[in-house]
RNA sequence: GGAGGGAUGGCCGAGUGGACGAAGGCGCACGACUCGAAAUCGUGUGUCCGAUUUAUCGGAUCGGGGGUUCGAAUCCCUCUCCCUCCGCCA
């Protein structure tokens, strides 16, 4: 959320962002609302004043034992004003929010509008094969990796579930992503799956994408459609001391999405899936800071892709390609090369303060008072991590071979042909 | 699931219709004292909204929302959360 006086300064930046964005928003009926409103409170704060001191003066002569009838009589018409002077306000105010809230946050000036996304860095060299390669979904077919047809019948399509070495090696990243982090400076969280509805609008989710969503009506409760809401949500409504920033978590969980509209793409295997793993990075930091934690938030999700010796490159997306809270987004994508295609596997966004607003996360750092900036990355989402890692180490005999560093998790070197 | 008790400033805690934005204490900041510190004493100490000549002024704020009243931290309704006991349970 922006601040309604902020927008009100920077018209034509917000309008850009509303539209740059692709979004549709009727700014004009905003500012009027605003106007609207801030004439009201001060219509009402008058009347309140008057209200108070006549009130006053009713307290000081019923002790003194006097009549006050006169008196009762005059407040009771303005408290009657008052009444309707707010019924009014809150009106105009639900209206003045339904739209702010339907305000894109506003792109960093270094972030281009639109076009092809701009490559900062490739790493790795694509692998060429001296045999001819099975892609991710034969391979793991073939020596049972996976069982997607059982998992059909559990939920339904695209809820995968994994068997054997394909369980085990998922297990295997979750736990060496989540040391490498905590080894790094994060500290590691465990968050409930299911969140509520204040949750979902703090971090930004809602209202717009309510339809991908899994909800759970009875309760109105929300699967975690990714760690970035919870986690960010843990400290919904503080004020954190300044000194205790910058706050860096990493936390796994399931994540959970409808992917209502992309029926029909990406139905097979592992690409697009309904419910998926994901550790996931958060900070919470000053705001003079948050551009360079983005930087070192990066760089934190690419270790990862390194140490794993897995051939990736990191993206700058343009304004239409990012999501509605973010101020910046970088995008690290794998490759897969049977496939021959870049997967992405990570987005890794500085919010500013527009999700700390919406959350109301502040800080206090002695004087200087305001809301927190928050960060979030993937660091790295597992079914496109787990196609890069088959299709980069697949073996020509069928076998898998276990990148150095994740052997000790895996507890052994090589998934074998069965 | 049943019964009862709670929620007050950064923290603890008093306050059952008017002089209460809220006693007292702790904490914090500044000052005095001191060679320095501790102790002591003094002063100050939130947040949000609006106006503004940006020094200030007005309003709101005692878990959230609604109601009664000229006037609500205080009375009523409702929701949320926390605690205690009972029941159920991986």
């Amino acid at each position: 959320m922006l601040e309604i006086a902020f927008v009100r300064e920077n018209i034509e930046l917000v309008k850009k962002a509303i539209k740059n964005k692709g979004e549709s928003v009727d700014i004009t009926s905003l500012l009027e609302f605003d106007t609207q409103r801030r004439g009201l409170i001060q219509k009402r704060d008058e009347k309140r004043r008057e209200r108070k001191e006549i009130s006053r003066r009713i307290g000081e002569l019923k002790r003194e034992g006097r009549n006050t009838n006169a008196e009762e009589n005059k407040a009771g018409k303005i408290a009657e004003e008052i009444k309707r002077i707010d019924k009014k306000l809150s009106e105009i105010e639900k209206n003045l929010y339904e739209i702010l809230m339907q305000i894109p946050n506003v792109p960093h000036p270094s972030v281009p509008v639109k076009g092809d996304k701009i490559i900062i860095r490739e790493w790795g060299k694509k692998r060429e094969f001296d045999f001819e390669p099975l892609s991710y979904l034969d391979l793991a077919n073939a020596i049972s990796l996976l069982d997607l047809k059982r998992g059909v019948k559990v939920a339904s399509s695209s809820f995968p579930s994994y068997k054997g070495d394909g369980a085990r090696l998922e297990r295997a990243l979750i736990n060496f992503m989540l040391d490498t982090h905590t080894s790094r400076g994060y500290t590691e969280v465990f968050t409930p799956f299911l969140v509520n509805r204040e949750s979902m609008f703090g971090t930004g989710q809602l209202p717009k994408l309510e339809e991908d969503m899994y909800r759970i009506e009875k309760d109105d409760f929300f699967l975690n459609p990714t760690a970035e809401v919870p986690i960010t949500n843990l400290h919904k409504n503080e004020t954190i001391p300044g000194k205790k920033l910058p706050i860096k978590y990493v936390g796994y969980t399931a994540c959970f999405r409808r992917e209502a509209g992309s029926y029909g793409r990406e139905t097979k295997g592992l690409i697009r899936v309904h419910q998926f793993n994901k550790v996931e990075l958060v900070k919470f930091v000053l705001p003079d800071s948050s551009y360079n934690e983005l930087e070192t938030l990066l760089q934190d999700a690419e270790i990862i892709l390194k140490l794993l010796e897995i051939p990736y490159r990191v993206k700058l997306l343009p304004v239409n390609d990012m999501s509605f809270a973010s101020a910046k987004t970088y995008d690290i994508e794998v490759w897969a090369p049977v496939l021959k295609r870049w997967l992405e596997v990570s987005s890794i966004s500085n919010f500013e303060d527009f999700q700390a607003r919406r959350a109301n996360i502040r800080f206090r750092d002695g004087k200087i008072s305001g809301y927190v900036h928050t960060l979030n990355g993937s660091g790295l989402a597992l079914p496109r991590l787990f196609i890069a890692l088959l299709e980069n180490y697949e073996q020509k005999d069928g076998s898998v071979r276990i990148p150095d560093k994740l052997v000790p998790y895996m507890g052994k070197e090589m998934i074998d042909k069965r």
